[in-house]
DNA sequence: CTGTTAGCGCCTTCAC
DNA sequence: GTGAAGGCGCTAACAG
């Protein structure tokens, strides 16, 4: 027989199946004596209830859902490894799933997981009106958004405030001496999408500006950076590249040192994020910092208190973004 | 009311649970006009099946357990990302717990694995003997080691060759002029052990050798340097470092550019795994190479066999290293 | 303090 | 093709 049960546990130690669920449950309900009894013959066959169990009769699964758009980017893992700073102590494991920026997907996984009777998610959602999140208003599921501002303000959130990020990019670039302004982007995300307005309603008057898309990838980045020297003559011009995101960042980076293109003399570059890795990159680099680890854990602290209800209202936690300089810019 | 069940479903369909069960699980056994019917009741509330009951009702959960040793390492990440590759297109998620290199955690993390009836797990152990590997033989939970050779030979395993990668860094630094060689190590893990055993055995006599301990993170690295430049006379003595991990070797490479030590004409790096931030650190870093990610994935792929009894005898699987030179030496 | 009795939501025989 | 009944393992009243 594949496992023991309660009733396995109870027909041995001479008790009814209520009495070992309490020892697992309220010990404090037992008489020492039946309690040692029945703790022995647990051990002994290395009895572990069966949480499916559990949950169906009615107690929580301590299982939360977290939801990123992609496993290979440095952002969400240190915003997962934020969250599971504050779950992992308090005894909830995390459903970590990635939507791959499909929205079909992500609404696929968030039916998987409400219906795995999480006791909250977290969720990055792939665009602004998903589908995801009716879902989960409708199943009542706790849950906070990370990484974008939905227009329902009842919906509790953790996102950076990309407006001011952009703008602050535009400020520093607008100190310095350039022919040109290059802007990178990749999924069009409604974050992005701000951090661009932010930037462009800053931007000095002077710049000759200039944007391209769908650059998403460390891989993709470097690629571009044959183009962009083709193209944008960038051993010719003095450059200056706005990437909305550093994990891009770094693979530019990367690849414009290989080519032998130096910066920041010839080209300056400045990111979006602050992930761990811009600073022991191959230039560090200059960046807008979002602090990834600390909008984790404050998401995860925020679900934890809507779920056991010292929360009723909505956290609106909007994050100011830092300038960090290092060496790229 | 929070959750509609499948009474809800049947009753407002005129039909009975079973049939609705079977329109869920097997379609082909009903009417096609009542499966219609049904379907649309199904979709008018957004109806989505209790997972948690399924499973207690004898499905499978499609939850893949992953233990890992730390959530902050790269390493540990890539194998994750790995996992990920090959389960989510399968309709599995993975359960990602990390044992903070506790080995009471791992066995705490274990059980309640198999209590929330994963289908299978993946295990990075934190010592050769455990007791979360009994447990899960117990409970007849099919699992496979990551990163480990288990003594128990009915145990599958994916693991790098830490012997032979070892030998391959000796056999490298057996090649340079230096003075002397030190040799860094984090946790104290058996697959550490073994890089520095193989080291040892080809490193060449002529070599002053040391090592140091329980460096364990990136800062942890960088905090190192410091002290190597006093009580080993970095900037005086020609120096090889030989790192057992990427991660912690990445932070030491950045410090010792940042104290302005020339890499690899002063002091010369080589380091192991191979993750992915090696192409991009400060010094691209040379390292033994065990292909992070496919460890992973051949890890997954090996516990789906288990899984579907496509397998019956244990896959050992060694992965043989080689030797990646980039520019740290 | 402990046993008995109902479910939790779903799936699976077994009849009709 | 479809319904009724029993059971998965556990918890929560309700009695004693």
């Amino acid at each position: 027989m594949k496992h023991k049960t309660i009733s396995d546990i109870a027909r041995e130690a001479g008790v009814s199946k209520a009495t070992v669920s309490r020892v697992l449950t309220h010990p404090e309900l037992v008489k020492p004596a039946t309690q040692e009894r029945v703790k022995r013959v647990m051990e002994k066959h290395e009895y572990v209830p069966n949480h499916i169990a559990q949950s169906l009769a009615g107690n929580p699964t301590k299982m939360i859902g977290v939801v990123i758009d992609e496993l290979s980017n440095f952002f969400f893992i240190e915003v997962a490894e934020g969250i599971g700073n504050i779950l992992s102590p308090l005894g909830y494991s995390m459903l970590l799933v990635s939507s791959r920026w499909i929205e079909e997907e992500e609404t696929r996984l968030v039916k998987s997981l409400i219906s795995s009777q999480v006791d909250g998610v977290l969720l990055a959602p792939v665009a602004k009106e998903s589908r995801a999140l009716q879902l989960l208003k409708a199943s009542q599921t706790p849950c906070v958004i990370i990484n974008q501002i939905p227009s329902d303000t009842s919906l509790s959130f953790v996102a950076g405030d990309d407006l001011e990020g952009g703008r602050i990019a535009a400020a520093l670039v607008n100190e310095q001496e350039a022919e040109q302004v290059i802007v990178i982007t990749g999924f069009a995300h409604q974050s992005v999408e701000d951090r661009v307005a932010g930037f462009k309603e800053v931007l000095d008057s002077r710049f000759l500006y200039k944007r391209y898309r769908f650059v998403e990838t460390q891989a993709d980045g470097a690629a571009l950076v044959t183009t962009l020297i083709r193209t944008e003559e960038l051993e010719q011009k003095k450059t200056i590249l706005f990437v909305t995101n550093d994990n891009v960042a770094i693979g530019i980076v990367n690849e414009l040192v290989e080519q032998g293109i130096s910066i920041p003399e010839q080209v300056m570059v400045i990111g979006y994020d602050n992930i761990r890795a811009t600073s022991f990159c191959r230039i560090p680099l200059t960046t807008v910092s979002q602090s990834t680890i600390h909008i984790g854990e404050q998401a995860a602290k925020t679900l934890l208190q809507l779920i056991n209800k010292e929360r009723t209202e909505a956290l609106h936690n909007l994050i100011q973004p830092v300038l960090i300089r290092r060496h790229s810019l």
